[in-house]
DNA sequence: AACTACTGGTTGGTGTCGCAAACTAGTAGG
DNA sequence: CCTACTAGTTTGCGACACCAACCAGTAGTT
């Protein structure tokens, strides 16, 4: 196996799922936000955005803080340092691959 | 949607892949090889790489020939232009993407 | 009290991925 | 004839992705 190939079948697959993709993207660039902004950003429901950032969060890359915003809940999202080293490094190697 | 979101919501599944990313990136590399060879480049197993190469069969990426090497069979595996195209235009959007 | 709206999570159904095991078809050896 | 091997396909199963629908909690309206 050449190595282009090994990059590619090594690649993290948390972040290489396109919904989790722009996810990570858009919280790369905002540092941090609300689930109704990355819903909006993403044009993905809630369903699949939620179980999206479950598994983010279970993978610690993001971190999820629910709160309030006045009375209104508001769930805040931000990249973790393992989650930008992570996101990092995927776009290196997949730059490197491709 | 920013424009790098859209992207990346935009980019091709049957490519994105990563099992099919490799096949793809090696035929682009080759030209012509057949199933042996990418089972060994890849390290897939022949199921996932027989179900992959019929969905890019299905696709018009790849253009499968089953034919013989002396006595024994041989399936030849080609990017067809359209195949050639489509990655072409995957690695540009995900470079720009990221 | 009943109804509606808002934020976000959960559930059920459908399709896909990845693996291993079973299967097909042709060839060769005992 | 029987067994074994090679090349590749199909099938069964668990995990995951996506969507729509429903649910929970709070607040404002009628």
């Amino acid at each position: 196996m050449n190595q282009q190939i090994r990059t590619i079948a090594d690649l993290d697959r948390v972040i290489h799922e396109p919904g989790r993709l722009m996810i990570v993207a858009l919280l790369f660039a905002v540092e941090r936000t609300d689930f109704l902004y990355l819903q909006h950003e993403t044009g993905m429901n809630k369903g699949t955005l939620s179980s999206h950032l479950s598994r983010l969060e279970e993978a610690d890359y993001v971190e999820v803080t629910k709160t309030y915003r006045g009375k209104v809940p508001q769930t805040l999202l931000r990249l973790t340092g393992v989650g930008r080293k992570a996101f990092e490094q995927y776009r290196r190697k997949l730059k490197e691959a491709l």
